[in-house]
DNA sequence: CTTCCACAGGAAGGTCTGGCGG
DNA sequence: CCGCCAGACCTTCCTGTGGAAG
């Protein structure tokens, strides 16, 4: 009978955890691909976009667009945000226009970027272009014919557009609408990075560039406006110390106004709040949410390293941990970390790099943040720099232990443990 | 002041992969 | 299918250097 009632209890976690939620109202809303009905300090950029737009409603093209700006200053959601507005009133007024978001960063290729585009305009009698087997040119002569049948304005978003590979795709859909007779296309590409055109062949550029638009980051006023409006959708009132808001639009504004990682942050705060049961978010959780949000890019920069980095780190912390059990304090130097290295590819039996290609790969997580690397003169005992571990050093070994080749090794006792002063 | 350590980091060249045009 | 080229990845060889020790 015991045994039946606790079984109950168990099987209903997810209930408990659903009563015991007390922080959000609509989790969605905090998330950056959330589009909001008010899109604050974006009015005038709205209405640019919206005024090259207009003429979609009269049956007219277009001109295509290039949007630049950091991420995080509300591209994606301004011209989701047209779009959404494009599409309502076409169906107001008779003239319905397609709109299609693409992100390239996912649809990275002339053909796939085709293929989605074409089965945009499937309906149940035509035939969806696979994903793969079809030559390309057959797909693009598909597309022009579906888009044809179709009618209309088709407005092209491609989102992330620098992450195509090759402008063999931004070449054949900047030609597209000479190729059509009863249908307009117009493209709006949208990138952060500001040589992007630079690199493309001048008449794809002259072509998409038709207009050419820069948004701005968000100061940290702004962004704390963005914040505010986010946060009275997804929380429920007074969830909110007063200092909290200002805090993580301030951290942001020093992160190239980034509205993205402003709200990553509240809303990671909001989170961990929940998870500890407090009523009320406070700048404690701000700190832990900055600091988590910091070990899973880590975390996750670590997991896509190649073998060699990894076995780099593996010699810095186990060095690092011979260093504080012996109560030597301090820094770790290139050639001590190239010492276990060499020892650790012998035990692994892979090929050991040279130390120069080593010094190199050091500076480059040094670039990525798991590891400092400061030089530094020692007078008579050499110029060399110093190297340290971010903080997160004991789960990097956790997530280094996943790795079939370095399991046995995170408890290795290398040889080469003296060491001089 | 000079010396000299333990590297930093530039230059040039080799090897391998993968895309592309013919 | 082949040759070509660009670019990633490494090696070899090299010169340069801040500052404590002498």
């Amino acid at each position: 009978m015991i045994y039946f009632t606790k079984k109950i209890v168990e099987s209903d976690i997810f209930g408990r955890l659903l009563k015991s939620n007390g922080m959000f109202i609509d989790r969605e809303a905090m998330r950056h691909t959330y589009i909001p009905s008010e899109l604050p300090h974006r009015v005038k950029e709205i209405n640019n976009i919206a005024s090259v737009m207009v003429p979609a409603l009269r049956g007219e093209t277009p001109s295509n667009i290039f949007i630049y700006g950091k991420s995080g200053t509300g591209k994606t959601a301004v011209t989701k945000f047209v779009g959404n507005q494009l599409i309502n009133k076409g169906k107001e007024t008779g003239k319905p226009v397609n709109f299609i978001y693409i992100n390239c960063e996912i649809v990275d290729t002339q053909y796939r970027l085709l293929q989605n585009i074409t089965n945009h305009f499937i309906n149940e009698w035509s035939e969806r272009v696979p994903f793969t087997g079809w030559p390309t040119d057959e797909v693009y002569t598909k597309l022009i014919k579906m888009i044809d049948k179709n009618g209309g304005v088709t407005v092209i978003i491609l989102d992330e557009v620098d992450k195509l590979k090759g402008d063999g795709a931004l070449y054949s859909l900047s030609r597209i609408n000479s190729n059509l007779k009863n249908a307009k296309v117009s493209i709006v590409g949208i990138s952060n990075d500001l040589r992007f055109t630079e690199i493309l062949d001048p008449r794809v550029r002259s072509s998409l560039g038709e207009e050419n638009m820069i948004f701005p980051p968000y100061d940290a006023g702004e962004i704390k406006d963005i914040l505010e409006q986010r946060a009275t959708i997804a929380l429920k009132p007074n969830s909110v110390e007063d200092d909290v808001i200002p805090l993580c639009s301030a951290l942001a504004a020093q992160e190239h106004g980034d509205a993205r990682r402003a709200l990553d942050l509240l809303r990671i705060s909001a989170e961990l709040a929940e998870r500890e049961n407090s009523k009320k978010i406070s700048k404690k959780f701000v700190k832990l949410a900055q600091n988590k949000i910091e070990v899973d890019r880590v975390l996750e920069v670590v997991k896509t390293l190649p073998s060699q980095s990894k076995t780099i780190i593996l010699s810095v912390l186990l060095q690092h941990r011979h260093n504080t059990k012996s109560g030597i304090a301090g820094a770790i130097t290139p050639g001590e970390v190239y010492g276990i290295y060499k020892e650790l590819c012998k035990k692994t039996r892979m090929d050991s790099l040279t130390q120069r290609r080593v010094a190199d790969l050091i500076s480059e997580l040094d670039m990525l943040g798991i590891i400092t690397a400061r030089v530094i003169s020692k007078g008579r005992y050499g110029r060399t720099r110093e190297i340290n571990i971010s903080s997160s050093a004991e789960e990097i070994l956790k997530i280094l232990k996943e790795d079939e080749i370095f399991r046995s090794l995170t408890d290795y006792r290398f040889s080469g443990q003296t060491r001089l002063i």
